[in-house]
DNA sequence: GAGTGGTCTAGACCACACA
DNA sequence: GTGTGGTCTAGACCACTCT
């Protein structure tokens, strides 16, 4: 008699089973899976309950399914990036990527604010990038990106980063970003937030933490983002 | 032949049903469905069609499904619309919802920023209130909301407005909030902000403002909330 | 035409709530 | 014990994609 605190649905230890092939590699961003039936024949299980993980898993944007075509690994290529991730809109016009100008690189050890949500020692190696992120080249954030030197190990020998991240993050280091939480608050522009960002000192700003995960639920990116919201805002939907 | 365009799943046309009785009332907040298989009898569709227009209202909080009990229409109680709609929170600490005080209420016509998104005539009616909430008696949301006198009648003969607007909703006019959507900025407090807020003008401010929509994504209410994010924050989390 | 996911059905058994 | 939702299975047919 196993104890009911331990017990998972057929459907989710099926669905861990393949979350552990995405982790390891087995199946690589935009590899096509096999069929359900397929599934269903290797891990011993009717091709429903194969087919309820991975629509869980296409509920989580870690799968995209197409009729007639196949199951495929997401690619965090920029339009899904930008659709999961980035909630930043232009008060009226469409929804583009801002174009990214790195201030800095530097590898230092975490704050205590850093450190804690990273779940990293204070004496642990990260490296920290700041940014100025631009629309139609106004200037609208500047960020800092914390990262742990160990999960990014090279990251200084690249010849530029790139404007999307989490793409660099899954091709150079095979890291997914699946999750990640945000907390907003309005603060007053420094000096130096106020230089980059061609404003007045003391303009209200949004800033936006960023904590990103990866598959497994562990803590991976730090980001701290303000951000000019005259002509765009932070948008959100509840269902 | 029908045309492809015009296709809906049988799950779905089952779910618009379903939905159809929640709007005319014949299924009030609270009240027990009928079970799976006498839903399926009634409508002429097997019980896992049903079950999965069940399942899919379920996971827009429509529904309640609780294992040898029953389905159960979501009732809009505290702690429900304080995890569905609030997204403010302490920096540290438990969640709570806020004190509200009504500083008032007036019947008026919308400005043009209210009435495009609510649907209505610039010469149409609606009411506005304004009041303030409080945690822990420290002021921290200064808010405006505003709803069309044709969908609230006799909202100014209430003795009081309750701190839970969307629980009086639904028990007064039988309108239920299924949805909404959000923007938010930073700008700076006001004197009349600042006044209420207890903190000095030109204090940053985060600036909510919400639109909130019916069972049918009709716009219902709009909400401008300027809040004191010095102890709070605003959490969004992201899968 | 062959192969894929999408929908729909039917039935079995389990876990839980309540009287 | 009875009735509910939760899980799991098996099979059928449809719509779409590619060759």
């Amino acid at each position: 008699m196993e104890p009911a605190v331990g017990f998972k649905p057929l459907y989710a230890q099926v669905k861990d089973r393949l979350i552990r092939r995405l982790v390891d590699g087995t199946w690589p961003p935009g590899m096509a899976l096999p069929s359900e039936f397929e599934l269903a024949q290797e891990l011993k299980v009717s091709q429903g309950t194969v087919r309820k993980a991975l629509d869980a898993m296409t509920s989580e944007n870690l799968l995209v399914r197409r009729q007639g075509r196949g199951t495929f690994v997401t690619v965090p290529e920029e339009s899904r990036i930008l659709f999961q991730f980035f909630h930043l809109k232009p008060d009226s016009g469409t929804v583009t990527f801002p174009q990214s100008t790195v201030l800095k690189l530097s590898k230092t050890t975490p704050t205590a604010a850093e450190a804690e949500p990273l779940a990293l020692s204070r004496r642990a190696k990260v490296w920290r990038i700041e940014r100025v992120r631009s629309f139609a080249d106004a200037p609208i954030i500047v960020e800092t990106i914390t990262l742990p030197v160990t999960r990014f190990e090279g990251l200084d020998t690249l010849e530029t980063i790139p404007n999307n991240v989490y793409e660099l993050y899954s091709k150079r280091w095979g890291i997914t970003i699946a999750q990640s939480e945000e907390r907003l608050k309005a603060i007053s522009a420094s000096a130096r937030d106020a230089s980059h960002l061609k404003c007045p000192e003391g303009e209200p700003l949004l800033l936006i933490s960023r904590l990103a995960r990866d598959l497994e639920a562990q803590p991976v990116e730090l980001r701290w983002s303000r951000c000019l919201t005259r002509t765009v805002h932070y948008g959100v939907k509840l269902r």
